[in-house]
DNA sequence: ACATTAATTGTGT
DNA sequence: ACACAATTAATGT
């Protein structure tokens, strides 16, 4: 994260406290939680605002205390691929090893809606890890839950068909936006999974008349989220 | 409330 | 993929 920023002078540090203790106070030890309250800072992130830009140093991880922060990468053109999306009560481990090295960041990081997070500057990161267990093992399992996110996008891209592909994205937009009305174009998502619009347009239509989904402008319904949400990853 | 304009979506080739 | 038609939302008068 960028220095500037970063707003340093919380007036309140038990605004601070308050949330991360929402988020926070099952996974991290008491000592943690005090060095968390004291060295981190509160910052909010609206719809749309850029969170890291590719060649950003790296100066703060963050923790997500809620909303949603879409990760990618840009390839030789210029296009952007999405990588995976950050949430509650995660962080972006891999943005951590950058810290460690203190290299620029690989990564574009966009907030696909409102978020706020603690950022904790990078030099507490190292001597955390010696320090703390529950703060090493936070670490580590955020490792796993990026790569195991990454295997999958792997998979699908290698083995679905456009049109499942499709339905994926959505349903994926669904729980990350938390609604099972999703406001968006189909030229957006076309540019989101390589793809062209009207393709895009009819494999909509298609998932229409199949009665998966309802299509408005600017915005598209899916049904039956619940069922579907506790089997698809 | 109406007309104009811009953006989004649908469809045939 | 491209072109164009149709539809809808946004905006000003």
């Amino acid at each position: 994260m960028k220095e500037d920023k970063i707003i340093f002078s919380n007036k309140d540090k038990t605004i601070l406290r308050k949330k991360l203790d929402d988020y926070y106070s099952e996974i991290f030890e008491k000592d943690l939680l005090e060095e968390i309250v004291a060295v981190g800072s509160l910052r909010f992130f609206s719809l749309g605002e850029l969170f890291i830009n590719i060649g950003d140093d790296l100066t703060h991880i963050p923790l997500i205390l809620h909303g949603a922060i879409k990760v990618m990468i840009e390839d030789i053109n210029g296009e952007e691929i999405s990588l995976y999306y950050m949430g509650k009560g995660e962080t972006c481990a891999i943005s951590f090893v950058n810290c460690i090295h203190r290299r620029k960041s690989i990564f574009r990081a966009i907030a696909e809606r409102d978020t706020e997070g603690i950022f904790i500057p990078i030099d507490k990161l190292d001597e955390w890890l010696v320090k703390y267990k529950t703060w090493r093992h936070f670490i580590i399992d955020s490792y796993h839950l990026r790569l195991i996110e990454i295997v999958h996008s792997v998979k699908n891209l290698a083995f679905l068909s456009l049109k499942d592909r499709l339905f994926k994205y959505l349903i994926g937009k669904v729980k990350i936006m938390k609604t099972n009305i999703i406001r968006t174009t189909h030229k957006d998502i076309a540019t989101d999974i390589h793809s062209s619009r009207t393709v895009i347009s009819r494999l909509l239509k298609n998932l229409e008349n199949e009665g998966k989904i309802e299509l408005r402008r600017g915005r598209i319904i899916i049904y039956n989220i619940e069922l579907l949400s506790s089997t698809s990853i």
